[in-house]
DNA sequence: ATAATCTCTATCATATTGATAGAGTATACA
DNA sequence: TGTATACTCTATCAATATGATAGAGATTAT
């Protein structure tokens, strides 16, 4: 797994609709401000997100994003997933990898395959309901330590 | 982390060196024949990899490569951080950057701290000694299987 | 009507990836 | 001393990915 400017995007507009759960849409355009995200881009991603199935829009002249489901139900690694692409640390790990001579005698095969699983324990054990909470925490901690 | 085709040679390569420690040198050739890889592409890994202080090479006539160190001193960890340049799963985690508006205040810094300290703890607690003795013993199991 | 918003597709510059090409240098050995 | 067999070095290439920009739509509240 890498995280790419797609990737780190995506994550973190999802964030920012799931901290606005329950209070109306969000514009791209105040998405893009307070995320420092170019707005033409940050358009491509909250498309995909859409067609993906975490966002949901509202066009006209009141419109904007929301989150399509409860951030509890969205998991950081259904979001690498999908935006991404993949999550393996390598290609020949990914289901249906076809292309390798000895696919099951490789030495390296077990080594890849225990960071897989330690990766996906990781980005699939936190939802965004905790990040909104840990976020909302920070957020706290900072306002008092000026 | 994501191995690329560059890293995954390297580490093929070396575990071929590995396998062949103290059994004098191996050619170009060889390892391309077996790895099978291509032979140009193979040159230029093995380039880098002699600049990275893991093999030596002797020209001419009986020239070749080896190991520049006994295979348990060498770590797939060690390998992957010098081909492929880096090993965290995303760019705000690797030393020294900058470039994060709040980066000890970001929800998902932890996340990637986590999905980083398990890679790392994977890849730099194998060494070539123990893939050699992994990889003869499967090389038994195969023939026996036949 | 119109202003504000999302939608869609095309394009772009740059870097990376995986690979190929060819001329050069060193060494064993007949 | 010639030559075959290796490694060495740098350039180049096609294809793809990455991050970003552009501009003409379509929709809706007021």
């Amino acid at each position: 797994m890498r995280i790419t400017y797609k990737g780190d995007y995506a994550l973190k507009t999802i964030l920012d609709l799931a901290l606005n759960y329950n209070n109306g849409v969000v514009t791209i355009h105040d998405l893009a401000k307070r995320l420092d995200i170019p707005v033409k881009f940050l358009e491509q991603v909250l498309l995909n997100l859409k067609k993906g199935g975490f966002v949901e829009s509202r066009r006209g002249k009141i419109g904007g994003y929301l989150l399509a489901k409860h951030p509890a139900k969205i998991k950081v690694g259904d979001v690498v997933r999908f935006v991404e692409g993949y999550v393996e640390p390598i290609a020949c790990i990914e289901n249906g990898y076809k292309g390798c001579r000895d696919l099951y005698r490789c030495a390296f095969r077990p080594v890849w395959q225990r960071v897989d699983e330690a990766t996906k324990s990781v980005i699939d054990s936190v939802n965004f309901e905790e990040l909104v909470e840990k976020a909302r925490a920070n957020r706290r901690n900072f306002v008092y330590s000026i």
